[in-house]
RNA sequence: GGGUCGUUAGCUCAAUGGUAGAGCUGCUCCCUUUUAAGGAGUAGGUUGUAGGUUCGAGUCCUACACGACCCA
C-alpha cells in the first residue's frame, strides 16, 4: 500500500473495498431487538447475553485483549474483544474498524479486573463504516462555529450537548403536558402571515407563486392566538417557531421556539401564578430542585411565593425614594452617579428606564415579577384602574434577564383601534405569554 | 456597527526576527483485563489571503477574509 499520499480519508475508503473484498457490507441492514447501554446498566447480570449497538468511540489495543467504548443514546459502555476468540472472518473485520464506526455486537455480561462493566464480544457485525475521522478525542469539538454547523458532530463528541439537547427536549415536554393538564388547548397558527403582526420586529419575507403575493413569516402568533380565543376556545397555547430577521448572536437566534398562552376571564395576576407555577414544576421536573446553579458559581433559587413588585417601588429601592421627585438633570446626576450611562437629552421616563434595566434587570438572579409598568413602555396594554399612568402587566425577570412578559390585554376594541392608529406603521408590541381579560 | 483577541499538520496547541515542533489521530510492530493504556518505529506543512519592511518573516507593518468574546 502506498501511504505516502494517504489521507486520513483515503485510507477509510481503502479499508471499506478491503470490507467488500471479505464479503462485509460496510453499510450493513438491520440490527433488530438490542438494548441500550442504560438499559444494559440498568439490568445488569453478570454473564447474561446481550445485543448493542453504537458508536465507536474510543480503542485500547492490548495485543490479544481489546478495549472498545460503544456509545449510543444511552452513553457508552465498554466491550471488550478476545481477538484469538473471534472467527477468523470476524477478526479480519475487526483489524479494519476506526473510531466512528458503528458496531453490533452480541456477548455477555461481565466485570474487568479493574470494576468497569462491559460486554465480552462473541459476535460483531459492522453497521456502518464511518469515512471522516472524529474530533479530537480528548479535547472534543472545541471551535464553536463547527460546534453550531455541524450539530452531529458535537453531540458526538461532547457530553454536555447531550445534556443540554435532552434537557430542552423534556423542558418542552413538560411545559406542554402542565399547560394540557390546566385545561389549555394546543394550537398551530399560520408561520405564513400577509402582515407580519404581534411584535415589533423585522420580518423575513417569501414568495407563494401560485397566489402572486408575498408573504411573511410570523414574527409572532398573536394575532391568530386572538382569533381563537374570539372564537370560544378560552384557553390556548403554541409553541412554535418565530423568525425575526434581525441581529444574531449567542442569545439571539433568528428563528427561535416560543411558547404563547392566552386565557379567557383571568387577567396578568392569574398569569403570573399559572407562570410561577411551571416554572417551578419545570425545575423540579428536570432537576429535582428549585435551586439552581449558575455557571458563576452562584445560586438560583426558584423557591416559590416569588416576589411581586412595582416597578416604580422597583426603581426606588436602587434609586433612592425620592427618584420620581426629581428634576430631569437630578436625575441625570443621580444615574451617573449609580454608573448608569446615558445618551444626552433623554426623556425622565427613559432615564428611568434605563436605570431599571442597568440596575434592577442586570442584577435580579432570583426570579420576581416586575408589575405596572408605565404605560409608554408597554402602549396597547389595558391601563390600570387606579392609576392610568401604568399598565396591568407584568414582566418576569430571572437569571439577569427578561423571560416572560404577561398582560391584561386591552379588549375594548375602539380603544384599541385608536392606540393603534398612534403606533407607527404596523409592528406595534411586544409579546410572549398573554391573555385576555 | 465599535472594541479586544485569534487563524501554524486531520484534531488540540508550541515556536526572541535566524533550520517550523509536540501530543492525539493515521500507518508498521510488541503486549490476553485496559481507562486520555504503555513501548518501538513511521508518515503528515504554500504557517488564512495579498502586499510591504528586512541579508533573513509563523513572528514586524498595511489591507482584506473568516471566526471568537464583550459592547451597541
Amino acid at each position: 500500500m502506498s501511504e505516502d499520499k494517504s489521507t486520513l480519508m483515503e485510507i477509510r475508503r481503502q479499508k471499506l473495498e478491503q470490507l467488500r473484498q471479505l464479503g462485509v457490507d460496510p453499510f450493513g441492514g438491520p440490527f433488530l431487538h438490542t438494548e441500550s447501554s442504560a438499559e444494559i446498566r440498568a439490568r445488569w447480570e453478570e454473564g447474561r447475553k446481550v445485543k448493542l449497538a453504537g458508536r465507536i468511540v474510543s480503542h485500547r489495543d492490548m495485543g490479544k485483549s481489546q478495549f472498545l467504548h460503544l456509545q449510543d443514546r444511552g452513553g457508552r459502555l465498554q466491550i471488550y474483544v478476545q481477538k484469538p476468540s473471534l472467527s477468523e472472518k470476524d477478526r479480519a473485520v475487526f483489524d479494519l474498524l476506526d473510531l466512528g464506526d458503528i458496531l453490533g455486537v452480541e456477548g455477555s455480561l461481565f466485570t474487568t479486573k479493574t470494576g468497569e462493566p462491559s460486554v465480552r464480544v462473541e459476535n460483531l457485525v459492522l453497521l456502518t463504516k464511518s469515512l471522516a475521522p472524529l474530533p479530537d478525542k480528548w479535547h472534543g469539538l472545541v471551535d464553536t462555529e463547527t460546534r453550531h454547523r455541524h450539530r452531529h458532530l458535537d453531540l458526538i463528541s461532547n457530553e454536555n450537548s447531550r445534556r443540554a439537547l435532552d434537557l430542552r427536549v423534556r423542558l418542552v415536554r413538560y411545559l406542554r403536558d402542565f399547560l394540557n393538564q390546566q385545561g389549555f388547548t394546543e394550537v398551530e397558527t399560520p408561520m405564513m402571515q400577509t402582515v407580519a403582526g404581534g411584535a415589533a420586529a423585522e420580518p423575513f419575507k417569501t414568495r407563494h407563486h401560485a397566489l402572486g403575493m408575498d408573504l411573511y413569516l410570523r414574527i409572532a402568533p398573536e394575532l391568530y392566538l386572538k382569533r381563537l380565543l374570539v372564537g370560544g376556545l378560552e384557553k390556548v397555547f403554541e409553541i412554535n417557531r418565530n423568525f425575526r430577521n434581525e441581529g444574531i448572536s449567542r442569545r439571539h437566534n433568528p428563528e427561535f421556539t416560543m411558547l404563547e398562552a392566552y386565557w379567557a376571564y383571568s387577567d396578568f395576576t392569574g398569569m403570573a401564578q399559572l407562570v410561577e407555577e411551571m416554572i417551578c414544576g419545570a425545575a423540579r421536573e428536570l432537576t429535582g430542585g428549585l435551586k439552581i446553579p449558575q455557571s458563576d458559581g452562584s445560586e438560583l433559587d426558584l423557591t416559590p411565593p416569588w416576589p411581586r413588585k412595582r416597578y416604580r417601588d422597583a426603581v426606588r429601592e436602587v434609586a433612592g425614594a425620592d427618584w420620581f421627585e426629581l428634576s430631569p438633570a437630578d436625575m441625570e446626576k443621580r444615574a451617573s452617579h449609580l454608573g448608569v450611562e446615558l445618551e444626552p437629552k433623554l426623556a425622565p421616563a427613559e432615564i428611568t428606564q434605563k436605570v431599571f434595566e442597568k440596575k434592577v434587570e442586570a442584577l435580579a438572579v432570583n426570579p420576581v415579577f416586575i408589575t405596572h409598568l408605565p404605560a409608554q413602555l408597554v402602549p396597547l396594554a389595558r391601563l390600570n384602574r387606579e392609576d392610568p399612568t401604568v399598565v396591568d402587566v407584568y414582566e418576569l425577570i430571572m437569571g439577569r434577564q427578561e423571560v416572560s412578559p404577561g398582560y391584561s390585554e386591552l379588549n375594548d376594541p375602539i380603544l384599541q383601534a385608536e392606540r393603534f392608529r398612534h403606533q407607527v406603521g404596523e409592528h406595534t408590541q411586544k409579546v410572549d405569554t398573554e391573555f385576555d381579560s
